[in-house]
DNA sequence: TTGTAGGCGTTATCAA
DNA sequence: TTGATAACGCCTACAA
């Protein structure tokens, strides 16, 4: 086993001192043609690579980005960090990812972590856990140590930080709107507590539709689950009451789940979709897009925030005058992608 | 902003050395009960945390864990990487998770950037590319530098490494010799070309279930198709004639999306599932659980398989006689999720 | 009990 | 043209 080439190795090898040799390798004139050649032929004879590890010390700067998210297995967040990395790769950043499993102290834990000199600035969607607690003190932290923070998809207010958002309240709109031109008059939602903000803005999105079109809305037809990352026994239960009790014609749900279990309840009770009941999900990913009938579906375009994200970090970060920039808010639109669950629109 | 407490600071603050601070710190009975508890409360107070560059610069070693994979937009990595990172934190090491894209140049790349000082050592699932080139001399180089790797699902013979491996074989088997059990003769295969190593496994172990039960295989019931990662155009076309063109009263794919392809095709052709046709797929993910029929499949554990390569590599890190350990694959068993896409056995 | 010095690998400044 | 020195933040052997 060889040691990994450093200055110092190559040096004693030449028979030169250290820092002729670093500014050989980074072709400075002061160093002899005949040096530099020499040097720079070994240290690529020897596959030199200088040691991330201290150039991070010397520079201060490690040109990493820590990404932190609830969880990994869920599509959508797969597709941010896959924007995160592009966009981070094409502008020479690397990116950790760690997971806080939607805990509060996992979060904070993290963070610290991260912040003691790993990277240089953090992307984050905060943990549910994080929402309820309301205490935010890791994240005033870092920033007050001057790492700039993006947070995406789950943000609070009152953080000094940029944000990225999909523009929940419209996608949503969208998705009932496009129920309501193909005839549905009677539509349900599944969705989430207020508390999850994505959730609280599809709910709203859902309402401005309706209002939209002189649809009156029935507090009866809204169903409020108190997750939306996955579907619990207790989940199913409801969303088989709620699909049950209301002849609905149009369903609309802020996540696949409850869309699939949805269709599931009603092809057992023998409705057609979509003659019978439309269906429109918030989410394109891979159960839209399988399901038979497969689901019309809002798409969030979750690289697409993923590069906006890390671009407006490592702005932030490459900006010297830090102080400066005013904190801002950007939206990454959503489309709505028609499938088997909808009927076509007459036009 | 307050710039990031360091020993320096604290010395400089507290009037002491920094190697009196250092020690106070770490609690050396060498530092006077009273300047120790001056100390440390002053570190308490501004939340001194050591900086992690600077120890890893030290160490020589970053406790972290580099994983590369082709892709993170894939249900079964997330539940490995998930593995991974609980295991990582339990021992306290950091995770750094890099994507290949499936490309060779990337997973060069990506393995040279934390190769220089990032990372302690490697878990990686090759990327398709660099299995039809065959060529792994960044993998040997990293190795040669004493950085341990461990491959996991997609590996190559030839390297001096661990490898964590599904039973893809008998995972096959499993759900093949399934769908004979409970009456299905004419079996179809939907598999990969054989230079993926898990596509010709799974192709292996189906073969092995028919001769098990004297079923004389045929190659016109085998389909290769030419990935396995995800659902071309192409691949669709030729789910659909294979499909179409056999009657087959079982189908067995190596992913979950080929099965619910063929799902489509056959509803479309108005067979039943499964009183007409069973189905089992390899990969418990979200579409098996989800889909309507919802589909029996070859669960693959990740998350363990996570845990065990993470648990392996760190294994190999922390032990000291490092040329002395043999390389060794670890198999995670399979079992097998009967739900609706497969009769009930009768017993 | 406390402090000094050297080193991890690199770069920048200044001296030779 | 080359080399010695200091610094990034931390730790530790050794000296005071």
């Amino acid at each position: 086993m060889k040691r990994k080439l450093t200055l110092k190795l190559i040096a004693k090898e030449l028979g030169v001192s250290i820092s002729t040799v670093s500014k050989a390798l980074r072709d400075s004139p002061e160093i002899s043609e005949e040096t530099r050649e020499k040097i720079k032929a070994y240290a690529k004879l020897y596959n030199y690579k200088p040691n991330n590890i201290a150039l991070s010390l010397k520079n201060r700067r490690t040109n990493t980005i820590g990404v932190i998210i609830p969880q990994i297995v869920h599509h959508f967040f797969t597709t941010v960090i896959s924007g995160i990395e592009q966009e981070a790769r094409d502008r020479n950043y690397n990116v950790i990812i760690c997971l806080s499993n939607n805990g509060f102290d996992k979060e904070v834990e993290n963070m610290e972590l991260l912040a003691n000199g790993s990277t240089d600035g953090f992307i984050l969607s905060i943990s549910k856990e994080t929402m309820l607690k309301e205490d935010y003190h890791h994240l005033n932290e870092v920033i007050e140590q001057g790492m700039p923070v993006v947070m995406f998809d789950r943000v609070v207010e009152g953080i000094s930080c940029d944000r990225v958002l999909i523009d929940d309240k419209a996608g949503a709109k969208k998705g009932v709107s496009h129920m309501i031109r193909t005839g549905c008059r009677k539509i349900g939602i599944i969705t989430s507590e207020d508390y999850i903000s994505v959730g609280r803005l599809r709910t709203e999105g859902y309402l401005d539709a309706l209002d939209d079109y002189g649809i009156a809305a029935n507090d009866n037809l809204i169903l409020k689950l108190d997750n939306i990352d996955d579907l619990t026994e207790e989940s199913k239960k409801r969303i088989e009451d709620f699909v049950t009790k209301n002849d609905l014609d149009g369903i609309f749900t802020v996540n696949e789940f409850f869309a699939v279990h949805a269709t599931r309840v009603l092809t057992k009770l023998g409705k057609r979709i979509p003659e019978d009941v439309s269906i429109v999900c918030f989410t394109d990913g891979q159960l839209s897009e399988n399901m038979i009938p497969s689901l019309t579906a809002v798409s969030q375009h979750g690289e697409e925030m993923g590069r906006k994200a890390a671009s407006i970090l490592i702005e932030k970060l490459e900006r010297e005058d830090s102080e400066t920039a005013p904190y801002d808010t950007a939206y990454i639109d959503t489309s709505l992608v028609e499938r088997e669950s909808t009927r076509k629109l007459n036009r």
